[in-house]
DNA sequence: CGTCCGATGTATCGGCGCGATATAGTGGCT
DNA sequence: AGCCACTATATCGCGCCGATACATCGGACG
């Protein structure tokens, strides 16, 4: 997921470790954070694998001119890695329905193609919906002998599903409406 | 928080593996599901720890009397997995306000301390208030420039946190409530 | 003017948990 | 007899985390 992510962010602008952590932290870093632990062995890992390569001179002077700071190393993508990254946008399979994969997939949607954005939207539904059923069917055969803790975590849960739900729906509309302006 | 959660499942019950797992999953499943692949290795390191013990015999005929079936390793606590359990149950630190931990510490909340309760209680509301903030934030920043899926991902969370916040609310009114009752 | 703090920046280490996979006995259905 | 689903244990590689260490810079405060 972090190799996703990671080439998305770097799909846009060359890039160092710790503004491409600080990204990561603030468009999806409500639902999930990644540590500098993951960010700066999964960035050699990319390179070895020849996805990214180290800009050398590039001053990055986008921001700052006259850099002494330390040592940074800036990354850009490969053209394999611009290939991975296409294969990747285009990947509905069953990682991209759960929290994790989802939340991720969600913040390149738009540069991923339609009918892979449904297949993901529908497959994350479908989760969802599974979850809430679970959930019900856990709160209604319960009412006996369930911690009262564990009764309530799965009401926040139920309520928690059901609004996700909803949300999706109204999602999967406004894509089929975008569809179907386009074709009209 | 694995390590919690076993030393807590058997704390009620000797039990394999397997169904140490089963449990796992539908009782606190919906938030976390923990792979075989983490609980069998877990049993292994506890019991080196020599916080849980290898019941011998004990068919453990409580459901199947005449057990042909598979060799399976029953555990049980031993003094100092207790013992390490009540510690466990009496932390209200920073990792049990995240959502992991705090699942886990709900689903034993029942056996945990009134004080250590209200503790981890308010610790994981002021949690869920900063993320609550973070995202109000990002969507009043935002408007602007930012991706409309990300933003509806935004969207999603903040009303997902405002809800927690409400649900805690609630379980802490009570947990006051019920103190004062035992108090007066 | 010195100094201390907070942000920037890279890096490593131990360890946890995951997903896939192998193996195998049991029970039931057809 | 053949097949499937469930019970059950185990291992492997690897992604990621949290803590930690280190260094440099700008600004605030005395």
């Amino acid at each position: 997921m972090l190799e996703f992510a990671i080439l998305g962010l770097l799909h846009e602008a060359p890039m160092h470790g710790y503004e491409l952590r600080k990204r990561l932290h603030d468009t999806l870093g409500m639902f999930r954070t990644f540590s500098y632990g993951s960010v700066y062995p999964t960035l050699r890992r990319l390179q070895r694998a020849g996805l990214i390569a180290e800009e050398p001179g590039a001053a990055t002077d986008h921001e700052n001119r006259a850099w002494g700071r330390k040592a940074r190393r800036v990354y850009k993508l490969t053209a394999e890695g611009k290939e991975r990254f296409g294969e990747l946008l285009g990947d509905a399979g069953p990682q991209t329905w759960d929290d994790e994969g989802f939340g991720v997939h969600l913040a390149f949607f738009s540069r991923t193609p339609a009918d892979v954005r449904m297949r993901i939207l529908e497959g994350r539904r479908r989760r969802v919906e599974e979850r809430r059923e679970g959930l019900r069917a856990a709160l209604a055969r319960a009412e006996e002998r369930i911690d009262r803790y564990t009764r309530e975590l799965h009401r926040l849960g139920l309520e928690s599903s059901e609004r996700e739900v909803r949300w999706l729906n109204e999602l999967i509309a406004h894509e089929q409406a975008e569809q179907r302006g386009q074709h009209g």
